[in-house]
DNA sequence: CAGGGCTTTGTTACCGCTAACATTAACGCT
DNA sequence: AGCGTTAATGTTAGCGGTAACAAAGCCCTG
């Protein structure tokens, strides 16, 4: 009755729209359909829900328009349900071949949930690290995978905020569970462990005298751990065992580098059996001492880790330790899955890792 | 005069907010500042149009709450800019180096831009390709990195109507522009032509007999494309070249296998030389080949792509094609953020190759 | 045939942030 | 003094979708 024609006063004076993007949305699927928004973007979540003459409508309303659904609106439209289907990873470097299987996997597994990967690679900084996870942060993954257990206390605070909303947080390639200390997902084996093994093989095969080859890369902690599992056990075995830094350059020329500084006169005993960080620097070290006319493993015996495809070639092949680079990432993915279904979080895995003797060792 | 106070009618009843996901907005940091939440956003955007004492205070609320900003709210808000700051990324597979170290690339030149990556692995599927460009289009990227120049339809259209709201699609690893087509920015380097390049090296040195040998990965096209190339130089110079398929195995094991097929007696002429669609398969290849007896490359000479660090260490080392796999993810940032800035297209850019004689061919 | 329950669709408000415009105060200049 | 200009901050509305609630229509039952 009285809204008839406005008065001359307040009037709302019309103001320049803000245009979007040029790309269909709900409004004009559901304008080009014949019914409001809401049902089809019922449609498009509980099909169920809508008669299916409705929905016959919509259908051809959504290919008509080439709808493409705007996923920034839908997850800050249902914030509460935290549901943003992404994934944020982090990992210390995408072209180390270790990481790039895991990363394999978990984008694997994660293929048809209707998760997106984003990822970041922090460079074995644990700087970098926090500060990738903070920008990160800003999409609200609804799950997190880190790279190992130690963080900058900045990046564990965020990494706990997380959690406590719900977010899944895994870490990923350890496996170190402090008692007490409630922490998040950890999938992966003990690194300890495995330098304590590849010191005790290379003891079983009567090496009396050891070195661990470190990687130069100062951050990387998993192998440094490794380094001390493997002179823990040489120390109660008493053999005695040293630990050597490689260079940090590209791995297979550090490893020649290294292997020189393994046969550096003013050591003594002088080194029977070295194990390596990687196989790369192994790599670099088997053919230095092959060109030298040393013959392995009998003047030197050499163990690798990580099994990569090119120690399996040389001469004589390396002896290494396999990892489950690939299944650690498809098992991030299955415990991170798991953890949205439940809203718990997902169990530890402690995933195997074989040592296999070649030739060189 | 009408609106004092609404009769019975129409009483808004409080209805049940919907809680947010418990961490701070801005509106939680301006009243922890005394002010109202654009200003706080216009700090964060553009801190010198706010005053220095309220900055200060701003400062101060945001580290107090320890506000991380919501992208989601942030890219749906400014739709208009497209400023997602979001990069994603398509590639056939994440484990093969060479992608791994692409994508290492693409990343790295990406980190300090404020851009993430959103990263997405086909499996060298094109159907896989426009599922995943569907889903990764949901989050409005501000650019988006392709593998390849062939695509579904459907994945073309797409792409085609992303480059026309603005967004900078890339292609990488192909450099073949079409007359006349108008198409996106290619980053890479022509494959037919590294194929022509591969049998003109073993004509020149002598071989009158030649085999390509393709991936067994159907839509590997790259692959297919050097072979085409390869096949046609070797019939300009009138030399006979067949094509084998390797078998769709591990790399390594199906050049094994494709050596067998390779030293067949029913073809005749006998093959003196073969290039290989990878290093993986010349180097299965290169073992089978020495395991036989076969001297390398007097009786067989292998030709591989890629340059892998494998293949330097074998005996003889393996000669192949260089390709500037880092270079080309780093060049594919570079002219997304060119094009993110000018708001045109970046211009293609062809990267340089390298056949490297090494001693198997 | 009134009334309870179900199905189907719509209305309203809001997620967290920012574009567009408004407002206020301080300043400079003729 | 009067007026335009600029700097600093605020108000409003909306980005595109979904949660919460409402309403209309249908079916069935006693």
């Amino acid at each position: 009755m009285s809204n008839a024609t406005p008065p001359t006063t307040a009037r709302p004076l019309p103001r320049q729209p803000r245009r979007g993007h040029g790309r269909a949305t709900l409004a004009d699927v559901a304008a080009s359909a014949g019914v409001t928004a809401i049902t089809v973007s019922r449609y498009l979540r509980e099909p169920h829900r809508v008669a299916p003459g409705t929905a016959a409508a919509v259908v051809a309303a959504l290919l008509a328009t080439g709808y493409l659904p705007n996923k920034q609106a839908g997850v800050l439209a249902s914030a509460a349900s935290g549901s943003a289907r992404m994934v944020a990873a982090l990992i210390p470097s995408i072209a180390n071949s270790i990481f790039a299987e895991t990363v394999q996997g978990l984008a694997d597994a994660l293929q048809g949930s209707g998760c997106e990967l984003l990822l970041a690679a922090t460079g074995y900084s644990a700087e970098r690290e926090e500060a990738q996870l903070r920008a990160l942060l800003g999409w609200f993954p609804s799950a997190l995978v880190v790279t190992g257990r130690r963080h900058t206390p900045g990046a564990l605070a965020l990494l706990r905020q997380a959690q406590a909303r719900g977010t899944p947080v895994i870490e990923i390639w350890d496996h170190h569970p402090e008692p007490g200390a409630e922490s998040f997902t950890q999938i992966g084996f003990n690194h300890e462990q495995v330098g304590r093994a590849m010191a005790e093989h290379l003891i079983g095969r009567g090496y009396r005298s050891l070195a661990y080859v470190d990687s130069g890369v100062a951050e990387d902690f998993r192998a440094h751990e490794r380094g001390d599992g493997f002179l823990a056990a040489a120390q109660r075995h008493r053999v005695p065992a040293r630990r050597v830094t490689a260079p940090a350059l590209e791995a297979i020329e550090a490893g020649r580098l290294a292997f020189a500084s393994l046969l550096n006169a003013k050591h003594q005993p002088s080194v029977q059996a070295a194990a390596f960080a990687n196989d790369h620097l192994a790599c670099g070290a088997l053919l230095a001492a092959r060109a030298q006319g040393l013959v392995v493993p009998s003047e030197l015996a050499l163990l690798g880790f990580g099994d990569f495809s090119l120690g399996r070639q040389l001469d004589p092949p390396l002896s290494t330790v396999h990892t489950p680079r690939f299944e650690i990432g498809q098992a991030a993915a299955r415990a991170l899955l798991l953890a949205l279904q439940s809203g718990r979080s997902a169990p530890d895995e402690r995933l195997p890792w074989t040592l296999i003797e070649r030739g060189s060792a």
